[in-house]
DNA sequence: ATATTTGCAAAGGCTTTGCAACCCC
DNA sequence: GGGGTTGCAAAGCCTTTGCAAATAT
């Protein structure tokens, strides 16, 4: 529960006050996979009204506690690195698969500099690759 | 217009026929910066239904001659690396200026490599950048 | 006690679809 | 000439908004 206490301070911080769907919508976010607006809504169902998920989710994202991944035509939602750690994902092109990929010091540090060179200051980034993933390349290698 | 050629094949080799609304949506997208949907549709007004449009912008990002770039919380539509250079974007959080950084060699390799570390096949990928512009880096060392 | 937040319902946008007319090969 | 395509209009989703009731501090 200690990422709880971490939304209330980040919340607080801004005059805004922990209430029962916002911290619905961020347990729901907090265990498993990123997932569509629709399955956000369709998890609280019962919970939380529409309109409040939609409400928190923008909420959140100004405030810095959810990111949104592109993954191929649609988009999902995640806790953002303060919430949980920096990583990049592949998402497989074949079963759906969505994978989060490792650290790399070295590529954040190369990403960095490839930006330090066009003279703009990089805060953030989100890195998607696409592929097929471990399973599926030894399927379509045994075709 | 040699590019309109490429896309003439791209289409034969499904056997799709380059019609007029399809050439001027993709003409559209060959000229300048990456755009919405919104911006392409009042683009072609009056010359292209928004349902064509819309057939059309799936039909290319099936056939990948297009790319969905997300552009902070809306996506902007660029003609994918087939038609273009390979690169990426870097967005300001001020002034929200779209900037394209240079290709790196090394950068790709660190990527292919972070992917091949967890066994995935990777072959297409997107990095998105935000931060701070030039200009608003300046800006705001100068508050 | 009071300002914030929620649920509900309705409105507003964006995207897709059915179908007759039209165009490309 | 004929099947793939388009334009139009209508339908379907997704998302936002107004407002009275409920909630948090």
């Amino acid at each position: 529960m200690s990422s709880v206490s971490a939304l209330q301070q980040t919340l607080a911080k801004r005059s805004y006050s922990l209430t029962r769907p916002r911290r619905l919508v961020f347990e729901a976010l907090d265990s498993g996979q990123p997932r569509t607006m629709r399955e956000l809504c369709q998890q609280l169902q019962t919970k939380v009204d529409r309109a409040s998920v939609y409400r928190t989710v923008k909420l959140f994202s100004d405030l810095g506690v959810i990111t949104r991944l592109q993954i191929g035509w649609k988009y999902k939602l995640e806790l953002s690195d303060n919430f949980s750690h920096h990583h990049h994902h592949f998402n497989c092109q074949k079963c759906g698969a969505l994978i989060n990929l490792p650290e790399s010091p070295e590529l954040e540090a190369y990403i960095s500099n490839l930006a330090g060179q066009s003279g703009v200051t990089p805060l953030e980034h989100q890195l998607e690759i696409q592929g097929l993933c471990a399973t599926c390349t030894a399927d379509v290698s045994h075709e």
